[in-house]
DNA sequence: GGTGAAGATTACCTTGAGGTAAGTGCATGC
DNA sequence: GCATGCACTTACCTCAAGGTAATCTTCACC
């Protein structure tokens, strides 16, 4: 296991790796960075975790995302292999959606970090209100 | 330590009860992904992660940052309570940029994704030519 | 008196993520 | 025959993140 300076060395130079290299090789933290970013793919992701949906069954439990934003993010979590896709020949066809090994071992990770998020939410508000008194 | 299913349950159930709190109360796991998926804000907690550093320093180790967006991304770091900021009365006046002790506890849940990250980018490229293979 | 470094700030512009709203094809229920 | 549900697709629009480039102030050096 790596300690905190190893890790940042190692960020910082895939970073830099993949920034000489262009556009054309990207760095794999941004990479996965992007995803977790975005405003729906984990929340999906973290959807899925309780089990196999429905695009439907999705939508109702994510009710703010639209179908448009529904279908992209499935889909592209579909193409980095975190979820699969399974049409069912019913009629009317239905289609489920779960998540794959690779899906299933991010929730590792980012639970870190949703429990990190948590427990520390109270220091950065109190770093704003105390950053913002000062004007 | 919870498991992947409950803590799918707690990112959910937060997120879901900042949206219908409306935008007043942010969701705490939102606010934290705001900073991880944005462009530069870990990359400079990364570079930081490695001891304290003045501004020019930081500019030219991360150079493809734009000096706007430098002072921007430690301008919020600072208010989150990420990085402190001291300024030296020499002249002229230098600043020192440093990881709080809240900054480099980030370190931690975050290097667990790097990790993730480097060790599965493998796959997820897999993924994709597989998906990109078939129409 | 001109140049350069440090640490910014400002105005302006581009790009793309995401939202809205409408439409599609097919089947069942009333 | 009309409405409704399912799983999408398409066209259009908005807004904010981020980039570019110029400018500022203070001091030291030559």
């Amino acid at each position: 296991m790596l300690d905190g300076q190893d890790m940042a060395a190692v960020y910082v130079e895939r970073w830099n790796a993949a920034a000489t290299a262009g556009p054309a090789a990207p760095c794999p933290v941004r990479n996965v960075l992007d995803k977790i970013g975005d405003k729906w793919s984990m929340l999906l992701v973290m959807t899925l975790a309780a089990g196999p949906k429905r695009f439907n069954e999705l939508h109702r439990e994510v009710p703010d995302i639209s179908q448009k934003m529904l279908t992209q993010t499935l889909r592209d979590l579909q193409r980095d292999g975190y979820v699969g896709r399974q049409v069912f020949d019913t009629k009317p066809p239905s289609v489920e959606y779960r998540l794959t090994p690779l899906g299933q071992s991010l929730i590792v990770p980012f639970g870190q970090l949703i429990e990190w998020a948590n427990r520390s939410f109270d220091k950065i508000d109190a770093a704003r209100a105390d950053y913002d008194a000062r004007d």
